[in-house]
RNA sequence: GGCGCUAUCGUCUAGGGGUUAGGACGUCAGAUUCUCAAUCUGAAAACCCGGGUUCGAUUCCCGGUAGCGCUACCA
């Protein structure tokens, strides 16, 4: 038997294969999405977990694609959920396995199955099925498969057979007794055979199920711990039933709590943005997703909030995972990606910054801020940062910083443009400022001032006013950074547009 | 409905037979100041309910309740 192990695309490449001594403990996790969407925060932190146990105890994390629901998934989307994970920093050892290479596979473990006893073809229709548990329902009586093929003599399957008339396979679970397992994270779980129906192992069509699926492959790549959602526990028996079945060791298993929104609802798109994408998209840096995420579930020692990855696979542990699920708290997310902002070494986050403002239309070199003012965009990232939560800040907020094309924030005018005489005061103060030498913090700033005090105003009127006229915003870096930032030309020059504009009436 | 799992501030959680039940986000108040952010100080804020075990339960056990999950020829 051959396994269908391809190298990740190219941006696997660009992560240094792992050095064969760090793995060594014969532990092999996976992370199996399924392509039928993009790579959800829940997805991640599964992935997260699994990474992190891999490299907590030096074993191999692999990457498997379900994409054995022929109608929901896309290739497309793989791209995209292989994309986002290495942006995350989640590479993997092994894989991207594609399930829909290895349909002989699953096949061929059917029927040893079903030559083992294990399991049974099964003629009845979905539609049969389907008339038979809404009746079930209607009738108010737990439905559970009735096992109508399960006793077929072979002569009456064979006859079927010749009939044409298609068949999925079932596995046949046991009438009596219980099955059990040790879970990692939840402890013992039990269910009662009686409580379990004989489950389609392969359609009609000849596509696996998901527990086919599962098992086979977790099987063939000799997977040490099924890391999962807590979602899956009620379908482990069953699968440890076909561990059993197939006379195969049965991995250990360590289920995750879920993801819920606000409402404590499984996160949903109705919850808003759920994709690891759409929060890339909105400047969170992926380092704080990262820890936002393993904080969802578990605590690392000492009471800590912020844990650099290196502590993260120091310290974790699987049966440190909490056994509740978890809000997705959106406010905490923003303030842990500020901190990650703000404490950004520059060099890393200028590239960031520019690809921010290229997507956003605004060429960081345009609008005065040519090649060769290299320098004063690397003091306007190093101004800005310590104020911005996202990247996306910089486009939004911070627009005024790298283009002539702002608007006043209408809040702002409110707050800062009351003063009936403003436009006067504003004037004088870009003619002062034309004449001001040096053009830095200091001699600008005692320019403002003593400004005021001349004319009889208090410091802080001219000073807000001016911020509003040269960012359009109320919220901004200290003024006379922000005029050093600006230039003197662009700061006088905003200076009189704001005086002309409120002289129009603020229009 | 059946089966399974879970239950500490609004949220993420620590803790654990006797604690002032700790931290973080958020909230509120104050300090600072040119706005905001940051920073500092302070405050409000929790053991789901009922039984049992025990000298003593938030902690252990049972029941209830609630939430979530599974209950497909989805994964």
């Amino acid at each position: 038997m051959v396994l269908l192990v391809q190298r990740g695309p190219r941006l696997n490449r660009l992560i240094a294969p792992s050095p064969s001594s760090r793995i060594m403990s014969g532990v092999r996790v996976r992370f199996a999405p399924s392509p039928t969407g993009y790579l959800h925060v829940g997805g991640a932190r599964t992935a997260l977990y699994n990474w992190l146990f891999a490299r907590h105890v030096g074993g191999v994390f692999i990457l498997r694609i379900e994409d054995t629901d022929m109608d929901r998934s896309k290739p497309e989307l793989t791209t995209a959920i292989l994309e986002s994970l290495e942006w995350l920093g989640l590479t993997w050892d092994e894989g991207p396995v594609y399930q829909s290479q290895r349909l002989a596979r699953y096949r061929e473990m059917a029927l040893n199955l079903e030559r083992s006893g294990h399991a049974y073809p099964c003629f009845c229709t979905p539609e049969e099925l389907q008339a038979k548990r809404a009746q079930a329902e209607a009738e108010r009586r737990a439905w559970k498969y009735d096992g109508a093929c399960r006793a077929l003599s072979a002569a009456e399957r064979e006859r079927r057979r010749a009939e044409g008339r298609p068949s999925a396979i079932r596995f046949r679970v046991p009438d009596s007794g219980q099955t059990s397992f040790e879970d990692q994270v939840f402890g013992h779980i039990e269910v009662q055979h009686r409580d379990l129906e004989d489950f389609v192992l392969l359609r009609s069509d000849g596509h696996p199920t998901y527990h086919l699926g599962v098992v086979a492959d977790d099987l063939d790549l000799r997977v040490t711990h099924v890391i999962r959602g807590a979602d899956h526990i009620s379908n482990t028996p069953k699968q440890i039933l076909m561990y059993r079945a197939l006379e195969a060791p049965v991995p250990a298993f360590a289920h995750l709590p879920l993801i819920l929104g606000p409402d404590k609802q499984r996160l949903s798109k109705r919850h808003g943005a759920t994709s690891v994408g759409a929060y890339r998209e909105q400047g969170v840096l992926p380092e704080a997703l990262v820890n936002f995420l393993v904080l969802l579930g578990w605590t690392p020692p000492g009471q800590k909030e912020i844990v650099p990855r290196e502590e993260m696979i120091r310290d974790f542990e699987l049966t440190a995972v909490s056994k509740s699920n978890a809000v997705f708290d959106l406010e905490k997310l923003a303030w842990m990606n500020s901190e990650y902002v703000r404490n950004l070494p520059a060099e890393q986050l200028r590239p960031l910054v520019e690809r921010e403002l290229t997507k956003a239309g605004l060429g960081a070199r345009d609008s005065g801020f040519a090649p060769r003012q290299e320098e004063r965009f690397k003091q306007t990232v190093l101004l800005l940062q310590s104020r911005a939560r996202t990247l996306q800040d910089f486009s939004g907020a911070f627009r005024a910083f790298f283009t002539d094309e702002f608007t006043y924030d209408p809040e702002a005018e409110k707050k800062f443009w009351k003063d009936a005489a403003l436009p006067a005061l504003i004037d004088a103060l870009a003619e002062r400022l034309a004449a001001t030498e040096p053009f830095d913090v200091a001699a600008t700033e005692k320019t403002l001032r003593s400004l005021a005090e001349e004319k009889g105003v208090k410091a802080g009127l001219l000073i807000n006013a001016a911020r509003v006229a040269l960012t359009g915003q109320a919220v901004a870096p200290g003024l006379f950074e922000v005029m050093l930032a600006l230039g003197r030309d662009r700061v006088i020059s905003r200076l009189h547009r704001a005086a002309a504009h409120l002289r129009a009436g603020g229009k």
